[in-house]
DNA sequence: CCTTGCTATGCAACCAGTTGCATAGCAGGA
DNA sequence: TCCTGCTATGCAACTGGTTGCATAGCAAGG
């Protein structure tokens, strides 16, 4: 389980309520881990029932009161002890493909909608990485290398990586299917 | 949720056991799904309750009997109707990223004998894809068109290029982490 | 004969994640 | 004033997946 290693390098990059979390993993987080409010809420909890976060109420003006979490040493030591053990190269879940090979028993050629829907969803998200890294990664050398910064981009460019994959080898999976 | 449609799949490819099922989960279908045995054992049972799938019981010498399941009408049935509605593009899961970013807060380079781990189990991955696709796939051009065949490797072709992405990044991970 | 190891099937308990619903503060527009 | 919509937090029920364990047939080797 990662989620609440997951929620603990987001506050550690930068403190916040379940709420702001929750968009987070709508965006950058959500990139390579998604999680839904109740979720999140629910870890955040049990997280602070462990000692790994601390919670200080936020009032705010215009808008109800927030509970702003940030982390804790225990959940410092939690995060740094995951990082030293070896963890499972992740297991695949590919309904998509699934489908592709599936198909073969159904109606090969009525499949392309739905490739050509996946298509333009990775060519979106491409798109909304790249933007993401003009804006925040400039190629601008600006001073003395710092690892968050560099570490966050790197990751996005494994996502970046994966879209042009992933669009690429759907083209294949299109011009596969139309020869049926 | 796709392993009963991940089953049906795989049942129209060749009718199998529980046990065969669970081999090629570990194997070919096994790229893009996983389950264990206990899973598929329980999946399979509610399946043949819903008349998805029909069982025999087959002798064996040299071995305990085993229970051939193969895909009845409604089965059939049930695996078109999902082809036909649409489905989410997969959310994902990578913990690796989680601890790539993590790592900015503890020891970046710490982390590249994990990710080297990871590297290779990409190589042995994309070796074996490789094999496979020389051993199931000869460049041969042998005659008609074959949908369930080209679909298969059309897959498996997605696996590699999956692989020799995550190559790539991987290396791209190593270089950034050994600048700290 | 006994152990090891592979084939083959399965139960039970648990845990993570999803879905549906509920509540409440506050702003802005119809 | 009422409705819509966004911020903000949360409970409850369910489902899919994991982990641990159990059983049994049969072969091969020590």
């Amino acid at each position: 389980m990662a989620l609440e290693h997951a929620i603990l390098v987001s506050l550690l990059e930068k403190p916040g309520s379940g709420y702001e979390l929750a968009r987070r993993f709508e965006r950058s987080i959500g990139y390579f881990w998604t999680a839904t409010h109740q979720q999140i809420y629910r870890v955040l909890k049990r997280m602070e029932n462990d000692g790994w976060v601390a919670a200080r109420e936020v009032p705010q003006q215009g808008r109800p009161d927030k509970k702003e979490y940030s982390v804790a040493d225990l959940g410092h030591a939690a995060l740094s002890s995951w990082l030293h053990e070896p963890i499972e190269p992740e297991s695949v879940r590919h309904d998509l493909a699934v489908k592709i090979r599936g198909a073969a028993f159904d109606d090969p050629a009525g499949l392309v909608r739905e490739v050509e829907r996946h298509r333009r969803a990775h060519t979106d998200r491409l798109a909304h990485y790249l933007a993401g890294e003009e804006r925040d990664f400039p190629p601008a050398p600006g001073g003395p290398p710092d690892a968050e910064r560099e570490l966050q981009h790197v990751v996005l460019r494994g996502g970046i990586a994966y879209e042009r994959m992933m669009i690429a080898w759907l083209d294949d999976v299109l011009a596969t299917l139309r020869r049926f």
